[in-house]
Order: structure tokens, then sequence, then C-alpha cells
DNA sequence: AATGAATGAGCTTTCATTCAT
DNA sequence: CATGAATGAAAGCTCATTCAT
């Protein structure tokens, strides 16, 4: 029992490394065999085929990247602070693991629409518990009523995601939760100097 | 001469049209042929290879949308107009051409990282573009200085560039520009709603 | 093991019989695969491929021959029954192997250079045999020292080459080793009757 | 009429040396055409296709080849003597011609079967020239009339070809027709030092 | 006669997946 | 459960040849 879940558990470990080396589509099965140290065929006994190793790959890791967020979360009572740690962690989180980000970032896009549909519909989590904190935001009337929600978490996501792809692609040569103050700053006050 | 050029685009079109509806992995170079009415090897007259076909449409359409793009800006003197004004044909030329947003957005990410260099070299170019507004609106004192221009430029980007993907994922079910006034809104003056 | 042995072989000997019948260029890896009963897959799974593919049908066969001929030898110890066992074994053996012979006298030499050099390289072996054995005559004082190894090693070999490669485009409508008699009192006494 | 015979020439001329660099399979048609100096489609005009130009390059190159020795070989009268001429002018032929020797050395045996037939068939030529000394010799009791004519064209051919062969391959690092006077005395005398 | 742009048939090789052991 | 040898479909690219100009 225990036996199985480690050998699922060094499958997907593979995996993130294969796929944050190769790209999804470069990734050889027999590779991701090899560094898991199971033979090609046991692959088929844990996950259905290719596909379905990186959704799970993303689901797995994924899903802990948003349950240490929403943890991180829980712990602030105050909106703004909310969005803090949400800006901190999804930037630190990240910077700590280097593999999983260029996965993320480059190559999970780089994939069917079937799957890239499955991955959304991960992501929404994600989206869900962005949006929370902006309705909290509007209802507590610190962030305005008259902005679409969804433009906001758009704005939110967008410049968390494009700060990311641009540590990554740079090859992660600087800090990356350094610049949370600034993105915070930014998206809290804006561009504008002073109003 | 003429006769070459159409061809040229012909092929040019149907890549994209292929591209978007395949993806780069799943296109096959038969698939553009047949569109573009050419045989297979005619593309190879005209394009050394499929990703060279790739960059030569980013190139191309790319090009042009940066150029509008510019050149919409010129009209303007205000740094605050010229940023409506990226913000606002962003949007609206994706949302005029969705074949060209379906690539760039998403098939164009699911290549190598070879091409993704190249693409990136070109997309540099709307990059710099957006820095020479933030440096100009950083020296009117408009932008406060001591925010870096690359995070700004970040989160300009990411938020265009995430609205447009939601747009895209969506199936582009709703109206793209007309979320511009808002992004201006929030782009500029933040979240947050009064200080 | 021995079954993959077994496929190794299936899969030599089915190239030999498809490059002599096809000629190199002509045969198709398909053709193979379909003669040996293996999928095409498989014989990438034992061959690098098609050139080495060639180079190991060189090898195995030639390298076969080139034994056969010197276990001939050392039965004698006599350089002149040397080198009629020589010019014996060379004929009968591609006698009894006509796809061999097609294979070694026609389809070899349709290769590229690349492959054409590890073919000399190979082919060496052989001519190392017969100069072997031109030393020793002219250390014995049977074969005059005078005269270049080189130059006596092309006349033995060219004699053999080209009167197989004629028996081959003949179609084989003859007896090859009947010449050896012929063959062996030409290289030995030359052309002139009485001297 | 003199331009067109011209163009022939050139592009005659232009497959020797294409053929001789690249071989049969790997020259292609229209590296020919720019070496000649004329279009693509033109050389369709002079010949029928691609193994129609290989053959018209061996029937002209060759023929010519065989009327220099025939011609040489008028010349003389006596049979040894005649056969000095062959050995002595096939191998300095050659030897002014590298292009030439490469493509009647290596590349022409890289065809197809079809094409073997009309080389062999261009090829008879020569036999036919060398079978005429044999016969004159054996008339005139200079050569053993036991010993089959096909056997000793075979050596004699067999002998001249592999020395050209052997010249080849290592590249032309060495003076080829200064091996003539070995080879006749080996031809005419044999391998055995007294008898 | 000459051109050269266009054609499209043809083939090697890869690799996700299967299944006998 | 595990293996890994075997499978075979699938596709990019080349280049001899054609034909409208």
């Amino acid at each position: 029992m225990n036996k199985q879940k480690r050998k699922y558990q060094q499958i997907l470990s593979a995996a993130v490394s294969v796929f944050a080396q190769y790209g999804y589509h470069r990734a050889q099965v027999s590779k991701i065999a090899e560094m898991a140290n199971v033979a090609d065929g046991t692959i088929y006994l844990y996950f259905k085929n290719k596909e379905d190793l990186l959704i799970a790959v993303f689901e797995e890791k994924i899903g802990h990247f948003i349950d240490c967020i929403e943890e991180g979360i829980m712990k602030e009572t105050n909106v703004l602070d909310q969005l803090y740690r949400l800006v901190d962690l999804h930037l630190s989180l990240l910077e700590s693991k280097p593999d999983l980000a260029v996965v993320t970032q480059l190559e999970l896009r780089q994939s069917k629409y079937v799957i890239q549909e499955k991955l959304n519909r991960i992501l929404q989590k994600y989206f869900n518990l962005i949006d929370s904190i902006i309705v909290k935001g509007q209802e507590e009337q610190i962030i305005s009523e008259r902005i679409d929600k969804y433009v906001v978490r758009n704005m939110i996501f967008g410049t968390l995601d494009q700060t990311v792809t641009s540590w990554v692609i740079s090859e992660q040569t600087y800090s990356l939760h350094e610049q949370a103050g600034q993105i915070k700053q930014l998206l809290l006050q804006g561009l504008v100097n002073y109003r």
C-alpha cells in the first residue's frame, strides 16, 4: 500500500523534473520512467496516459500551491493584508521551486486544448480564492464596487503571472519575492503619483 | 513579383488559421498548404521549415500589431493618454482578429525554447514601447520613480495579457475592449478606493 | 536472450536480401521489417539507423567471409598453397551466397562516403590478410621483392573482385569456382606463354 | 547550333564535377544547372532525366577514354607493347582527370540496375578492346590458348580497376602511372619469381 | 529555346502505448 | 503488480520533374 503510494509519488516527482527540463512534447515517458526508477509500463498502471500524468502533476502541485496560499490568507483578517499575503506567497512559493515554476509558466502552456481546459478548471480554484478576497474588499468598501471583479482578478493574477514568467525567462537571475513590495503598492495605489 | 508576394501572404494567413485551430504541434504543414492552395513543397520555397513559418507569422503579425499601437501612441502627447491608447488598442486590435489572438495567447506558447527565445526577442519591441511610456511618465513625475520600470511593465503587460487570455478561453463570449476603461482606471489609481 | 539474438539475425538476413534485391537507396526500411517479420520500429531497437544496418550487414557477413578464408589459409603452410586457398575460397564462398555477392559487388558501393570509409576499414582486414601472404612469399623468395606489395595486392584482389562482379552481372549463369584454377595459374605465372 | 552544342557540353562538364563531388544520389539536378549556368528546366531540353544525364556523362567521357586507348594501341604492332600501352594509358588518362576517375570508380557504381546495365553495355566496348588484344596474343602463341579469354580480361581489367580505385580512395596521394611498369611485369610474368 | 516557380510523391525515424511474460 | 520488448501510426522535408510564361 505504502509502497504503491511511494511509487506514485516517485513518478510524479520525476514527471515534474522531466517536464521542466524538456517541456511537455519533448518529455519522453521513458525518460520519466527512468528517472522514477520504474519500467515504462509501470507508469500506465498509475496514470491513464501522458496527458493524464501532466494533469496529475498540475493538480497535485498546484493544489498544494493553492492550499499554501489559502492557509496563509486565513491567518490574516484584513483584506489588504490578505492580498499582500497572496502576492508574497505566489512569488516566494514559485521562487522556491524553480522546476515547478518552469512547468507552470512555460511548459504547461504547451499542450492541447483538451488539457488546457482541464488545467483551467484546476486554476479556477485559484481564481475563486482571489475573487473571494476581492468580493470581501468590495463589501468592506475598500475596493470600489464599480470595478468588475473579473477585471480586478485579471490584473492581480496577470501581474503576478507575468512577473513570474519574466523571472523564469531571465533564467532566475534575480530575486523574485523582493519585488512583492513594489507590486503590492502598484496594485493597491496604481501608477499615478499623487491624487 | 506581385504573384510571389501574394503566395507568401496566402501561406502566412493559412498558417495563422491552422496554428489557431490546431496549435503548433498538431498543425500539419500539409494542412497549411491545403488551406493556402499551394503544394506542400511550395511552403519550403518561402520558409525554411515549420518553425521558421511560426516565427514569420509572429514577426509579421505582431510587428503589425506593435506598429499600430506605436502609431496610435504618437497621436497623443500626454503620458496618461498614451497609456490609455495602448490599453485600448491592445484590446481592440486582438478582439478584431480572434485567430491571431488565439495564436498569440495560447498556441505560440506551445513551442520549443529555441523558438520561445526568438519570440521573446520580437516581443521585446513591445516591451520597449511600454517601457518608453513608463520612463516618460517618471520623468514628468506622473509615475513614481521609486517603482522599478520592469515591475510596472509586468503589471501593465501582465494585466492586458491575462485579460485577453481570459477572453480567448471564455471563447470570446463578451466584448473585450469594453473593459479598457476599467483597466485604465485600475492601472492608474490602483485597487484601493480612497486614500 | 536467445530470442533477441534471433530477432537480430532475422533483421540482418532480411537486410541482406532486400539490399541485394533493391540496392541500398531503394531498399525501404519497412520492406526489411516486413521480410524480417518485425515492426518497423523494432529495427531501431537493434540498429541506430539504416546506414548502421548496412554497416552491420557488412561487418557481420564480411567478417565471417574473412574468418573463413583465414581459417582455410591456416591449414596450408606453403605460400602458393595459401594463395590458392584464398582464390578458391573467395570464389566458392561468394558463389554459395549469391545474395551476399550482389550486396558486396554492387549494392554496397551505392553509399555515401561516410559509409564507404567504414566499409573500407572493414575491407582493410581482408587486405591485411592478402598482404601477409605476399610478405611471406617475398621473405621466402617465392615472390619478387622488387614488386611493391600493394601493387601485388591490387592485382590479386582486383582480379578476384572483377571475376565475381562479371559473374554477378551475367546473373550467375556459369560456375564461378571452376575459374579458380585458371586464375591461380594466371596470377602465379602471368600471361606470357614461355619465357 | 553551336550555341546549343556549347550548352550541352556545359551541362555535361558540370555534371561530371557534381557527380564527382556529391555522388549520383546526392547530386542535385539544380546544382548541376547552377554550375552549368543554365536553368533547371534547360537540362531537360538536352537530357531525358537525371539517369539519362549520368549515362550521357559516361558515354561521352568513357567513349573518349576508350578512343584514346584504342588510338594508342593502333600505334603498336606488337601484342605485348599494345598491352603495355593499355596499362599505361588507362592509368595516366584517369590520373589526369581526377574528377572523372572519382565518377568512374566510385559514383557510377551508386546507381540502379537499369543504369548499371547501360553502363556495362558501354564498358563492353572497352572489354572488347581488351579481348581483341588477348585473342591476337593467343593467335600469335604469345598468350596461352588454354586460358579462357574472359578470365584473362578479368585479370587485366580487374587489376587496373582496383589499382585506380585504391588510388582514388587514398585521395590521390601518390602517382598512379608510375605503377604501370610493375603492373605490366606482374600481368605478363606473374607473381612467381623464377620458373 | 529558355526559364524557374511550383509540384507532390516518397521515406526514415520517433515515441506513446500495449501485452506477453 | 511489474516489466520492457515490441509495436506501428504519423509527419516533416527533399528534390526530380513539369509547364506556364
